[in-house]
DNA sequence: ATGCCATCCACCGGATGA
């Protein structure tokens, strides 16, 4: 079973690719996230026409996440994190799918808050968004279900997660509580699904319009598949569609996937 | 220190992103 995780940057403007995607990739479900529409403009009649069944969270120009089933309808389970009322951004979407085996796997969509300028109130927000993040992770895990939490956390990990130290030294990515906040949630018990295949990282998700990011291969790692303890156990392989970061009109995230034998 | 590019909305420049 094949779960991705894919920041689209608008799901007007990369519908042929997003399209193309998926009937060349066939991923069994596809975590959406920076759709950028309200709900009345996400494009599900195309989506159906290639076979896939879908749930979204939209919001207007920003945020905005969805997942997309193959063969099927996802069952919501969570639509936005508890904690703060206040929150209006659609950051957060979680649905049950059936597995090709009969089971079931639990996902979730997730467009974690980038955080810049650091420090600030939206570094502060992202750090709030993680606690909140971290409280359902520990529900899920709790339920003891096999689980993928796949999205762009926003977070770039280690150190061997980006081109450049010193160029991101100061962003909001790659603070030390934005790490923190990351690790808390690994420590709980979840997988991260490329940082244990490539230990050696060097391993990008993004890579910035701005500056030649994809001609000079200068991008960091901050779209991520956390695995429950019963989904790790059944991790076959995982991986990056970085060709398709280089097509026409691509987005300026690539597709990132994990494979469960389940 | 800022723009670099791309998207969105809405009216063409401003906000946002990472």
């Amino acid at each position: 079973m094949k779960i991705a995780s894919f920041n689209i940057n608008g799901i007007k403007a990369r519908l042929p690719r997003l399209l193309e995607w998926l009937e060349e990739t066939k991923p069994d479900v596809a975590c959406l996230q920076e759709i950028k529409t309200q709900d009345e403009g996400f494009p599900a009649a195309e989506f159906e026409k290639i076979g896939y069944g879908a749930i979204w969270h939209g919001q207007k120009s920003f945020n905005g996440v969805a997942i997309l089933t193959r063969d099927q309808q996802p069952e919501e389970t969570k639509r936005g994190l508890d904690g703060e009322p206040e929150d209006e951004h659609s950051r957060y979407l979680e649905a049950n799918v059936t597995a090709p085996g009969g089971g079931t796997v639990r996902v979730a969509s997730i467009y974690l808050p980038n955080g810049n300028p650091q420090p600030g109130p939206k570094f502060d927000f992202k750090l709030r968004w993680m606690k909140r993040l971290r409280n359902r992770a520990s529900e899920i895990w709790r339920e003891e279900i096999p689980a993928v939490l796949a999205g762009d956390y926003n977070v770039i990990p280690r150190d061997n997660d980006v081109f450049s130290v010193k160029a991101m030294e100061n962003d909001a990515l790659m603070q030390p509580e934005s790490r923190q906040a990351y690790q808390r949630i690994l420590h709980d018990g979840w997988t991260d699904a490329l940082g244990v295949t490539y230990p050696a990282g060097k391993i990008w998700t993004y890579w910035d319009y701005r500056s030649g990011g994809w001609q000079r291969d200068q991008g960091f790692r901050i779209d991520h598949l956390l695995l429950s303890p019963l989904a790790a156990d059944h991790l076959r392989s995982c991986g990056v569609d970085k060709e398709h970061r280089g097509r026409e009109k691509a987005s300026d995230h690539a597709p990132t996937w994990v494979e469960l034998n389940l």
